[in-house]
DNA sequence: GCTTACCGTTAGTCATGGCTTACCATTATC
DNA sequence: GATAATGGTAAGCCATGACTAACGGTAAGC
């Protein structure tokens, strides 16, 4: 997650969206300089948010399905359990104000 | 996305999963001040990732489903497109091959 | 109204991380 | 085999950010 926190990193995987690209190309299209571009691939590819093929000395980069899959795991429960606390605490509230004759819940 | 990086901040939203809960509260459920809860508290609630509703002098935070509905997006779309790549990759691979005559694709 | 409980903010310190420059390694090309 | 192309690594600098201590602010309780 930590990965996913630089801007540089995510627009990287921006431009790795459709294509695959080397890093010469990538750090072209940058405004850093290529070693930087280096050390940022490298964490991705230890966060498998990226994959890497060689052909010659062009090291390639593309997305890698596995790291995306883990967030959006996380994600999706999380924003699952952000749902269902709101369904309980509007269920809540219509029962309380059921069981106690409000008709309008308190200011909470 | 950089409210993620933190894992103070993902312990913090652990800790919310299941019910709101106040500032105090989380504070001596974690390793660290009072204040510095105060502030991932204050970045998470910008990055809208939580919610706060004060209730006296207590001050209660909750999981907010906008944030996690971004991420989520967010998630699943890079997912996709990693998907699609290699998708296209394998079907450009065995084309390939069978419009060249080649048995095995090279080593690409 | 004074005290207590609970919390946000500020100032300052310290570690982390992103960047560049310089260097080294590997592969293709002649 | 020498040269060029491509890219990873190391060292150092500098900004950012996470943390604590101290202070101020507001609501509840006597």
């Amino acid at each position: 997650m930590v990965a996913l926190a630089d801007p540089t990193r995510r627009a990287l995987l921006d431009l790795l969206r459709h294509e695959p690209l080397p890093v010469g190309e990538l750090a072209r299209r940058m405004p850093v300089s290529r070693p930087a571009v280096s050390q940022h691939l490298k964490i991705l590819k230890e966060a498998r948010l990226v994959r890497e093929h060689r052909r010659g000395t062009r090291h390639y980069f593309r997305l890698d399905p596995v790291g995306f899959a883990g967030l959006r795991e996380y994600a999706e429960s999380m924003w699952q359990e952000a749902l269902d606390a709101f369904a309980n605490y509007v269920a809540r509230q219509t029962g309380a104000a059921k069981s106690r004759g409000r008709t309008r819940p308190a200011n909470e």
